[in-house]
Parts: structure tokens; C-alpha cells; sequence
DNA sequence: GTGTAAGCGAGACGGTACGTCGCGTCTTCCG
DNA sequence: CGGAAGACGCGACGTACCGTCTCGCTTACAC
């Protein structure tokens, strides 16, 4: 969901990045002051000064252009640890899961994104699409503690990475209780648990 | 939440419940029909004849209107099983959760109160608070069981509590996997190694 | 086309007339100022603090607008002269007619409003109506004229009043000659020998 | 006010005619099938797959643009007659003047571009220099009939040149009353009468 | 029974943001 | 180096809802 990667075609003035950039900027910088309710397109255009139709003309709402704003920060902190164990490798991963919550401009985003996708189902595909490329990478964990025979082959895999993220996503929309990185070996501990019992008892 | 039912002070005209129920379909129709983003407060009092300013001296916003709307709907159905263990207690408690997945509406409104707490911080402890109460109904079958000795005193219930819901809103919310009240049990399981192993073995 | 003249609906807020007057003022200004082009709905919003969905609420265009907002002096002037002879009718009549050559805005306006009319065939309608009304006024100045036997009553009334209006509009729009009321009766003349003409003697 | 015809300057591509072309059929293309305020400098540049800068290289506005388009069409048919009379002469002229009515195009653009020099200061005047060069045809004829002494010395030629066009503007225009060319003698002979009076009695 | 004050439908009001259209200017690349 | 393609900043469009505010009823208690 990068704005479309122009695929080079001829002719035609080149798409100015530093119009993006700023866009993004501007986004990124609404957000963090004052939350994602308050991100427009109005104000992200007079803010960075790229005009209203140039962003239109990149993304098709302000879900797209924040999603695309925060992607950088969303992404780059996903580990794909290899501890050795299926126990270590979830506990560096969750630890890193919950270090969002250091960064409340991150929270702000990952919470908006989660309520526009209710809101619009164009959005809901492409946030789907997200959360599954994340999804996947605990996923591989696990199989590959499946491969070393830690837990059983019958393993609701899927059931099993939604244990992971669901308490972490509840907690960041509810905001009921505090996630903490500390948190993550007891949490993951309590999972491991579950998942190993089924095995070997 | 139910709209504060008037101190009754002298004089005046008593507030018409007829208006109150007929925003309160009005804006479950609505909702069923085009989902909660089309639910507005325009389109509620239009289709229930009733005025807009009648809506809002009784309810601060769409979202309270809507979490009235469905109050019903969303708290009837929650048991406060006893089934003598606390897997049974919890396979009935997550049965019964996942069966929301049967009535789309309620889905749309779950989700829908969701968005809505992420972008609207008044509404956002309102929803909160609800949610509390339905952990409550679960921490208080684990409390049982600790008392029981079915699982240690030191586990961390709220973390457990969390990792009932948390699955289940995760996948209403992004929507990749399907729930079904047939899965209670084997999500119940998986769950249930996790906190019996931790008491020792 | 003065904007709905509001047949006094039961229930609702009263329109606003200082609203009403606010937004006709600032059109007036604007016209007066820059001229046609330059009046937006926009533009009149802000200076006159009137919201643009008020103004849209009363005015269906901006050509509406400026109608209404120079009807009073557009009307106003246009007298039912009755001297006892057709020449001296005529001449009191177009005397006044010229006379909007002293009135700045009121030309710019006349102009504005002929050229929306040739843009959009909504407004053209009210416009030819307007028309009309003021050529009937010269109509039967002529049609009393045929009764006095002044003129025959085989006379083309239709083109004969064009022959007043027709110079009229056509210096006033294209500016290649001015207007002045001095010419008034020199330019009557021509045309009253014209139709006595016909009479024969 | 036609493209100025490249004056062949040394090195470099040569303008291309077929360009121009495209852009005037483009032009005229929509201004028959939508009218004149459908006529956009964007929808030219699609319709006939020339750049906008190149039309804006050779057009200030799509007034001239237009203008060029209908320049045959609106010129072509200006006869200058000779029958000898100036009853003879006028009856010509105003037969074919009238003759628009029978080309809805021609009419579209004559209003369009009459419109547009009520707006743009700058086209106006173009627009203007064109009207009068229709003017001075008619005053020539006028002109001739003085000399062979058919009308007074002292008639306000001006004035009588545009009882000629102002009528017929101003049915184009606002569009009241049809035109037709069987109407022309009668017009005329209203017309001549007045001017003749002057002169003999 | 009557007065009075709140409730109520209606809908106008000042606003904010929407998503679109066309403007006139400006690159960029191709022939 | 002219011209097509098309991105850019800009300004206005007309619409949808927002939340507030009169209006002129209509109740229903308190006297």
C-alpha cells in the first residue's frame, strides 16, 4: 500500500517525493499531537503545504497515507528472533510487541488504524493484509518448533498466534491494563504452558 | 448508561419514552442495515422522527446511542456459568461468546463501539468501563477455581482474562479467521494446559 | 426568486433575515468591488460570516444571489411613465433605463447576470422571466398607444419593444458606445418615426 | 486573433498544424454537444490529445480559443450587399444575420462568447474589436445611403447600426422571442421608416 | 382547572471536512 | 527543441453532518 510505486511510465512531469514526504510528515506530526481523529486532509495539506489533490491523487483516504506514514515505524521493529527455543523466540518477539507502548505516537497510530479499518471496508482489506504479513512471522516461529518437535504437529497454529496478539491488541484498545516488555516472559510463559501440555503431559 | 431517569423535579413535560425507543430502533436498523459508520445522528432522527435535539438530551454522542441501542443485545446473553470446573465454566462462558458470530448486527455494533473508543476519549471510558464488566464475569470463574484449588493463587488472572477475550476480539476486529462457538472447546484447552501446568505437576 | 419567501412552516427556527441581509450586502461588495467574476458563495461566506450552507440553504446559485441582492436597485428605477403621448412616454422611460450607466454596480451586475444566463439555463429561466416583466411595462406604454390611435395596431409590438431594450443591452454588454439619458430622446425619435410611419399619413 | 502563423524561426521543431487543429475540433466538438460552459481547456486537451501547454501556448483562454474555432463560422456569412437600396441592403444583411437561428452551435458559441466578455476583462476586448468590425459593415452600407441621399446627413449612424444588432443580441441572449430570417423585412421596414422620416416627411 | 416549565418535532444556524474539478504552471521524456 | 503526458499548488465547488439554537406546540404536575 505504498502509494502506488509508479511503474515508470512515459511521459509526464516525475512525482515530486518531496511532496510526499512532506505529506507523510505532516501526517505523522498530527498524529502524534493530536491523535488520529484529528488528522484530515485539510490539515495535512495546509500543514505541509502539498495541495489537496496531490494527496488524492497518492492515497485514497487518510487511513492509507497514515498507515503509510507509520509503516517505517510499524514495521521496522518486527524481530524474527532465533533463540533456539520456541519459548525464547516468543519472549523476544512479545518483548518487542509490547516495547510499542514506549511510544505513544506508535499506539495512537496502530489504535487509529484499528478503528478505521471498522469504518471502512477498503481500509479493513488492506490493514488485514498487514496484520496477516505479522501474523506470519509468528506463525514461522512456531512451525519451526513444530519441525523440532517442542509442540505437537496437531498445534492449533493459527488459535496459537492469535493467543500472542489478541491480549497484546485488547489491552492496546481497551487500555484496561498496561502492557510492559517485562511483562512478556510471564505472559509467554503462561502460553508455552498450554501449548506444551498438549504434547507430553 | 441508560439515560439518567430524570430527578423528576416539578413541573414540566415527562420525557416520552416512545421517542427514547424509537431513536433506539432507528439506530439499530440503521446499523444493521448499512453498518455503524452509517449510523449518524442526522439519519437517526430523521428515520425515527424524532428531533435531534430530543437525541442529544439524552444521549452525548452516536456512540452512547448505539451502545444503548445494543446494551441489550450485548449483555443478555452473557452466563455466569457453574459447572462445578473451570473448563466447563469456561467452555460454556466462550460458547456463548463466540455466538455473537451468528447475528451480524451485533458484530457491526461490537466493532463499530470499538472504532469509536479508539477516536473519542469520553466515549473511550464509558466502553471501558463496560468491557469491565464483562471481565469481571470471567475473573470471577477463575477466582472460583483458585479457591478451589484448580489453578494456583498465584496466577495472573488479569492476563488470563485477557487471553479470553483477546482472541476473540482480535479476530472480530481484523477479521482474517473465522470464530465459532464450535471452537470454544479446543481454545478453552489450549488455554487451560496453560494455567493447570503452571500449578505443578 | 426572491429566495423563498418561507410560506411559515409550522415548527423550525425562523430564518434569520439579518443572515438573509448579511450575505446579499457582501455579494453587493464583492460585485461592486471585483466585479461578477469574482463573487463566490465562498467568498460571501467568509465576509459575511454567513455559513456557505446557509447560503445554499436560500440561494441556488451565486447568480440567485446577486439577483436578489440588486433586485431593489434593478427595480426599483423603472418607472410607468404616462405623459399622454407615446414619445413622451418612451422618453421618460429610457431616460431612466440609461440612467444605470451612472450606477457602476449596477452595470456590472445587469452584465453578471446576462452572461450567467448564457452559462446556466436554470438561471436563464429566472432571468427571462425578470426580463419579461420589464418588457411588459414598455408593451403597454405601446398597447395605449395603439389604443389612442397613436400608432397602428398591426404595429410588431414584440420587436418594436426589443428596438428599446435591444441598443440598450447590446452597448451596455459589449462597451463599444456609452450610454448616456441626455440621448434619450434623440434615440426615441428614431424610433417613433419608425412606427408612425406606418400609421401613413 | 488567429495563432499567430510561426514565423519560421531558425532551428528547432516546427509548430505542428495538426495540433492546432485538433484542439479547434476538439473545441467545437463539445461546445455543440455541451454548450460553451462545457467547454474546458482540460477536456479539449483529452478530447483531442493535445497537451494543455500547447494550448496555452497558442491560446491566452478558452474564449480565444473558441473565438478561433467559430471565427468561419461566425464570419463567413457576413455579406456585404449591394441591391442598390438600402432597404435592399439591410433586408440582406439581417436575413443572414438571423440565419444563426438555423445553427444552434453558432448560436451556442455567440452567447458563450458574449458571456465570456462580460467575465474576462482581457477578452472583452478582443471580442469587442470583432463586433465592431461587424459594426462597420452595416455602417457602411448606412454610409452609402447618405451619399445617394436615402437618409438624412445628420442620422446617428451609430445608433442606427446598432437598432440592428442590439435587437437581435438581445433575443440570442435572453432567448424571450424566436429570430428567424422571414422576419427580416419586417424589421427592416420598422427600422427604415424611421430612419427615412428623418430625412423628407 | 389552570399556570408553568420541561419535553418535543422541526429545522435554521455557523461550522468543518469532504472528495472533485478545473485552472495555469511546471517538469520529464520522446521523436 | 516542440509537444504529449501529467504532477503540482491552488481555489472553489456543492454536500453531508456536526452540535447549538430558536420556534410553536404539547403535556402533566403543583397549586
Amino acid at each position: 500500500m505504498p502509494a502506488t510505486p509508479a511503474p515508470r511510465r512515459t511521459g509526464g512531469r516525475t512525482r515530486s517525493e518531496s511532496a510526499r514526504a512532506d505529506a507523510l510528515r505532516a501526517a505523522a506530526e498530527i498524529l502524534e499531537a493530536d491523535g488520529y481523529a484529528a488528522v484530515t486532509i485539510e490539515g495535512v495539506a495546509s500543514r505541509s503545504q502539498v495541495a489537496k489533490s496531490t494527496i488524492y491523487r497518492w492515497w485514497n483516504s487518510k487511513a492509507d497515507l497514515v498507515m503509510e506514514a507509520y509503516q517505517h515505524l510499524i514495521t521496522e521493529r518486527m524481530p524474527e528472533p532465533d533463540t533456539g527455543t520456541l519459548a525464547g523466540d516468543l519472549e523476544a518477539f512479545v518483548a518487542e510487541l509490547y516495547r510499542v507502548t514506549h511510544y505513544p505516537a506508535r499506539m495512537k497510530a496502530l489504535r487509529g488504524l484499528m478503528a478505521e479499518a471498522q469504518l471502512d471496508a477498503a481500509f479493513a482489506a488492506l490493514f488485514r493484509a498487514w496484520v496477516q504479513t505479522r501474523r506470519e512471522t509468528v506463525a514461522a516461529l512456531l512451525h519451526r518448533a513444530i519441525d523440532r518437535g517442542e509442540i505437537p504437529a496437531t498445534t492449533d497454529v493459527d488459535y496459537a498466534v492469535d493467543s500472542v496478539f489478541g491480549p497484546f491488541w485488547y489491552r492496546l484498545l481497551v487500555g484496561h491494563l498496561p502492557l510492559d516488555p517485562a511483562d512478556a516472559s510471564a505472559h509467554v510463559g503462561q502460553l508455552m504452558h498450554g501449548l506444551r501440555r498438549a504434547t507430553g503431559r
